[in-house]
DNA sequence: GTCTATATACGGATAGAC
DNA sequence: GTCTATCCGTATATAGAC
């Protein structure tokens, strides 16, 4: 059982320090490829202790994906629901959030790419419900620019798509990318502040598109 | 040592049975949560065969790593450097010829960004040089249609994520986009399909924002 | 070349002292 | 709560029969 323990709120007790040291061990070489002995190194603590704290490697990971997944969602969604900004300025909002997020942890969309895939069905369970997004205001809006002829008909999933590989990718791809582009870290990470402003435009204008 | 067999070809030896396993299963779930139990099941061989051909997990993997790569890159590379295509053509082949290629073997991409994240090193050892994309004739294409006030100026590398991107993410990120918009593989198939056409267009529009 | 049986290594988990 | 020592299952790799 988990020891008792009037919650150490955000402090560094070492409960606090196993789960960051796993968050980043997990986030940087996913499920399979970390070892507990590796986490509770890097936690500065010894092996036991993770499954005095944790029971099992797996709990310990439910716990840091769980955390992820809802890190990463719930401060979209209420930007996607929030009825009152409109759609072009709810683009911006959520370009510039989401590189802003990957810029202080880039390993984050590749960790819960790769876990997704490895598991669909936690999926599901974890999203409390799938269509909620393709049911948001954000949604919403980007029918109603349709029906008033403003940008072109085309199936949501595209734009979506089409976002979120611009603003992911380039992440996911960082190692690849910054091979082929011969970039340091920092030059890399200016080009992803550009983006924030650039990303905008460029969807803007795919929109208008026949 | 390996086995001598003058070249076994392309046929149905053993030897290839397990390679084709090998690049199934490693493809689908990566080299640390494969076991080689799963290759030689999957190949419908004994587990010992596996090392009686390839010595270790590791050395198969390897060759696997590379052809995986070589194939991914060599084509592509030829789209890229031929000299009688325009810009725009070479948009609209790369394009098609990816996507086609994706919708054989969509486990590649998130194969290929996983492993690369876990040994970047052999991202330089195994692609031949790393500048050779940006020196490519389409990257100097690139270059002229910006001297010509054709499109743009920006670093070619936002138009590589950007294409890339568009084309690739979906395949990256299927699980989430088939669970969040409802849609059975054929369903999404379907929005591939059309993205090879869509996508040339909505790549040129953006090009021409300021 | 292909199999069965087995050796060996590694990683997750626990027992028990402090 | 935290440590050391150790157990035990699992996975890779090899030995040796056929």
């Amino acid at each position: 059982m988990k020891p008792t323990k009037t919650k150490p709120a955000a402090d560094h007790s070492t409960e606090e320090k196993i789960k960051n040291a796993a968050r980043s061990v997990f986030h940087k070489k996913g499920y399979a490829a970390t070892r507990t002995r590796d986490i509770a190194e890097e936690a500065g603590i010894n092996l036991a202790l993770l499954n005095y704290y944790f029971r099992s490697k797996e709990k310990l990971f439910d716990i840091i994906m769980t955390e992820t997944m809802q890190g990463f969602l719930t401060s979209i969604m209420e930007i996607l629901n929030d009825e009152k900004t409109t759609f072009e300025k709810k683009i911006e909002i959520i370009v510039g959030n989401y590189i802003d997020l990957l810029i202080e942890q880039p390993d984050i969309p590749l960790f819960v790419l790769s876990e997704l895939r490895a598991n669909p069905e936690t999926l599901v369970s974890r999203i409390s419900n799938k269509k909620v997004l393709m049911k948001s205001v954000f949604i919403m809006q980007f029918q109603q620019q349709i029906k008033a002829g403003k940008i072109a008909p085309i199936h949501p999933l595209h734009f979506i798509m089409n976002m979120l590989g611009m603003v992911v990718f380039p992440f996911v791809g960082s190692p690849m990318l910054k091979s082929i582009g011969d970039l340091k870290q920092k030059e890399f990470d200016e080009l992803m502040q550009q983006r924030k402003k650039l990303i905008p435009k460029w969807v803007n204008a795919m929109l208008k598109i026949k």
